[in-house]
RNA sequence: GGGCGAUUAGCUCAGUUGGUUUAGAGCACCUGCCUUACAAGCAGGGGGUCGUUGGUUCGAAUCCAACAUUGCCCA
């Protein structure tokens, strides 16, 4: 035998792939089958491939490949998104790097040293979708900023606005001060951490009295326009109307009352800074307060203070400390853990403030388009596991107003004009903004852009539909093709961001929803639990890894533990157990095509041969059926499971041992083509999960050039009884235990006396028995034989040159188990209200296992008696 | 603070409308084997009062309630 004994999937998987290309496996156009199709999350530009993308692409690979076998046109869109706020920090980085400043340089540079950046870097996470073995659409890739794209964000701008969605308004926002951006809520994650509360006191004008204000954030005083006490409050109910002195600024203040306030935290008063405050600021307006920004937008103090000008907000924080200490005003302090929101992106602290920004109404959106709630309620979108329906019934029902302006440049730039009058007119070009203008008389030189780009979101929300050219007048052909899209893959944290809105996008841009089924993948997570990041440290890099145990293996590694919606916890070893289990496949190839053959059939076979073949037809005709089932339901690792069992107990442990020859001896023709038919079949079910090894394996099983694993059908089986009963397989487990036992190699022959009441049961597989367990007989064991029960049939079972001794201490033990089982059966069957309640085949149950009960305690009786 | 989910073997999870031989799988573990496809293997084995306490029922891992622990989302 000349192939090694381990696969070896170095060199194979790139040259696999590379055919697949060459051949145009993945390449989809609309045809007269029914289509089935995914389109990628669109990965981040700025990205490098992590172990959650590569648990949602092997899953989406997985769904896709199956699909192509059970003849759909199967296409997997993929693309990557222009990740604004990620990608201009890179940028901006790379640019200081030499010298450059962003601020030194105009818009058009910035963008083309940004889309130099993104020719260079911007494919990476690509090819490393390719080694993972994803059945893309290569030809189809999209990128979110590419000209068709950018022009179906503006267009979908302007009709949302022309449609009354779209406002322009000053509100309150999260500003990133690193970013020096707004950001929408869901870019906001908050964070407990550990903070101090300070105690201040505030003079009462004109008064002796002071008041103590409890804060987290000091160097926000100098913004104060109001303190606020609870109405009623009865501490403080003779102050209201009054005036107090902010200190630091010595500015007159009204004290108000506003039952917002908590009475039981800190002194029950409450400092009011409109301007950095989202309850503040609620506050402000219901007060007509005045608003004071003291920042600036990279969050250092601006002249509004009037103090601490120019420097950080958390110097300041210190600054104002010191200051308050030193003029006697600083009470106390205590520490206290509270809840700060932090850009996703820069991770910066999030200050909130007073700006205007483009928004999307979502309370008018939401009246006019139901259906992205009732969707996903009715099941019209099925969501697997159903329970993320909950989250997204919460958030959708208490959804605030989308904030889509960005204060960058990557990104798509918002098509609103403003003239020198103030005009601000939505266009998609100057000129066309001049025809729109009510003064005829300005030119295009006038006009001013918005300066600001749209969320990234705000273009990946159109994703499903803009990949296939749906904003595109008059080019609906492959739109009305391939969607409504058939499975979304994707993580739970981005249910929000994308999923909900895509639904959105899908009712207002086509009238259709966008997907059929959405499937949440878990969040891979280390053994302790904690995320993976790079920060940490704890993320095994997947490309060492593919290397490491091959694809597949790792592919499979990954399956395996990867439940909907549970977390993973990733461990190597699991990928351990794939390239295991690829080894598992290699080897019984190598079994198969390493035989003799001969066309002489002789007793064995022709007594055995069709029941054995039989046996493992009805065994992958129940997996078929089963993983089917798990694949409606994306249960997606339990349908590898099952495979895996098939594969290693079933074909590999049961079936090849029964069909293959006496050492030396050759195969009968016939039997080896039916096994290896049989293996056609199981590659063929392994192939989405390990897509290599199984076209590298069913290539080498006959003459295949040109041909494709994963252009064949999927296996389609009828259910049959099965052929061998398999009380015979667990006699044989009985026989190998009684040797192992008593330490009796394999190589003695074993005697059999069977007490069966269908013997033919056992008479009808006896060449497979002895077979398997080097049984020469079934018609009589010597004296003093070991005693076993199979089902409820006894069998004897005696060694060559061996004395056996019955172990009366265990069969007593089992009577004594079978004893109280059967107590309990009677139990039942004695009580009447269990006869007049339960269902006759439930019953009828009972009374079987009564009766089987009894016959094995008589059985074990009998031996202890012999 | 509000909402949602989870708790089954050492670990990760199944357990479909309550009844299928007093709970299943994979991994890990233990014992014996380099048996002529495979030691990345083979054969065999041990291990759980189904988080706790009550309740409904002839019957509860499964339904209900409370509690405990834990996770996620939102403010």
């Amino acid at each position: 035998m000349s192939i090694s004994t381990k696969y070896n999937p170095q060199g194979l998987e790139q040259q696999w792939y590379d055919k697949w290309i060459e051949h145009k496996l993945f390449a989809s156009t609309p045809d007269e089958r029914p289509s089935y199709t995914v389109v990628i999350p669109p990965p981040n530009v700025t990205g490098i491939l992590h172990m959650g993308h590569m648990l949602n692409n092997s899953i989406q690979d997985i769904l896709v490949r199956r699909a192509r076998m059970l003849g759909y046109n199967a296409c997997w869109v993929p693309g990557t998104d222009h990740a604004s706020i990620a990608t201009e920090t890179k940028v901006v980085n790379l640019l200081k790097e030499q010298g450059i400043s962003k601020e030194d340089i105009t818009r058009e540079e910035f963008l083309d040293h940004a889309f130099e950046w993104k020719d260079k870097y911007g494919g990476i996470i690509l090819d490393q979708l390719k080694k993972l073995g994803c059945s893309c659409d290569w030809d189809r890739t999209r990128f979110t900023m590419e000209p068709d794209l950018s022009e179906a964000v503006i267009d979908s701008f302007i009709d949302l606005h022309a449609r009354g969605y779209i406002y322009h308004g000053t509100r309150m926002v999260n500003w990133d001060p690193v970013g020096k951006t707004a950001l929408s809520d869901e870019e906001v994650n908050h964070e407990e951490q550990k903070a101090k509360l300070y105690y201040v006191t505030y003079k009462i004008e004109d008064s002796d009295e002071v008041l103590q204000i409890a804060t987290t954030r000091p160097e926000t005083i100098m913004g104060d326009t109001a303190i606020c006490v609870h109405p009623e409050d009865e501490r403080y109910t003779h102050l209201i109307g009054e005036k107090c002195i902010v200190p630091l600024v010595d500015r007159a203040v009204p004290i108000i009352a506003d039952d917002y306030i908590d009475i039981e935290f800190g002194t029950g008063c409450l400092k009011v800074t409109p301007a950095h405050d989202v309850n503040d600021h609620e506050i402000g307006k219901r007060h007509q307060l005045d608003s004071i920004d003291i920042f600036n937008d990279d969050a250092t103090v601006s002249e509004a203070a009037g103090i601490f000008i120019g420097e950080d907000r958390f110097k300041a924080r210190k600054l104002a400390v010191a200051k308050l200490e030193e003029l006697g005003l600083l009470i106390k302090t205590e520490d206290i853990v509270n809840k700060v929101g932090k850009s996703e992106r820069t991770q910066a602290v999030i200050e909130p403030r007073l700006s205007a920004q483009w928004f999307v109404d979502m309370k008018k959106f939401m009246a006019d388009y139901p259906e992205a709630l009732s969707d996903i309620m009715t099941d019209q979108v099925q969501f697997h596991p159903a329970k993320f329906k909950n989250t997204y019934n919460h958030w959708l029902t208490n959804i605030k107003d989308w904030c889509i302006s960005r204060q960058l440049w990557w990104g798509h730039r918002i098509p609103a004009w403003y003239t020198p009058s103030g005009e601000v007119i939505i266009a998609k070009t100057a000129n066309e903004a001049l025809t729109k203008s009510s003064d005829k008389n300005l030119t295009a030189a006038d006009l001013r852009q918005d300066e600001d780009v749209l969320d990234t979101w705000f273009s990946s929300w159109l994703w499903p539909i803009s990949v296939f050219d749906g904003f595109k007048e008059g080019q609906q052909e492959e739109l009305d093709y391939y969607y409504p899209t058939a499975d979304l893959v994707t993580a739970p944290d981005i249910i929000f961001f994308w999923v909900a809105r895509m639904v959105m996008a899908g009712h207002a841009f086509s009238r259709k929803k966008p997907f059929k089924n959405v499937y949440f993948t878990g969040i891979v997570r280390d053994k302790e639990r904690r995320k993976m990041s790079k920060s940490l440290g704890n993320s095994p890099d997947p490309i060492e890894l593919m290397e490491k145990y091959g694809t597949d293996g790792v592919r499979m590694g990954l399956m395996l533990s990867a439940p909907a919606g549970n977390d993973i916890l990733f461990d190597e070893t699991l990928c351990e157990q794939g390239r295991n289990f690829c080894n598992k496949l290699w080897n019984s190839f190598r079994l198969l095509d390493g035989l003799e053959v001969t066309d002489v059939r002789n007793d064995y076979y022709t007594s055995y041969g069709s029941i054995i073949h039989q046996w493992m037809d009805s065994k992958i005709a129940v997996v078929v059926l089963s993983v089917n089932q798990h694949f409606e339901a994306f249960r997606i690792s339990d349908a590898l499971m099952e495979l895996y069992k098939l594969t290693r107990d079933d074909f590999s442990g049961w079936y090849l041992e029964m069909i293959k020859p006496t050492y030396g001896e050759p195969i009968p023709m016939e039997d080896l083509a039916i096994a290896k038919a049989k293996f056609d079949q199981i590659l063929k079910l392994l192939h989405p999960f390990m897509p290599f090894i199984t076209e590298e394996l069913w290539h080498a099983l006959g003459e295949r050039e040109g041909q494709f694993i994963n252009q064949q059908e999927w296996p389609k089986l009828a259910l049959t009884e099965t052929s061998i009963h398999y009380n015979v397989f667990e006699l044989i487990s009985e026989v190998r235990a009684k040797r192992n036992e008593n330490g009796i190699s394999p190589k003695v022959e074993a005697s059999l006396g069977l007490n069966a009441k269908d013997a033919n049961i056992y008479t009808n597989a006896q060449g497979v028995i002895s077979k398997l367990a080097n049984v020469v007989t079934l018609e009589g064991a010597a004296d003093n034989a070991f005693k076993a029960l199979v089902g409820t049939d006894e069998v004897a079972i005696s060694f060559k040159d061996f004395v056996q001794k019955v172990d009366t201490d265990a069969i007593n033990g089992e009577i004594k188990r079978l004893k109280g089982f059967l107590i309990g059966i009677e139990k039942k069957l004695g009580n009447e209200k269990f006869m007049a309640n339960a269902k006759t085949d439930v019953v009828a149950r009972e009374e079987q296992k009564k009766a089987d009960t009894l016959s094995k305690i008589a059985s074990l009786k009998q031996q202890l008696n012999s």
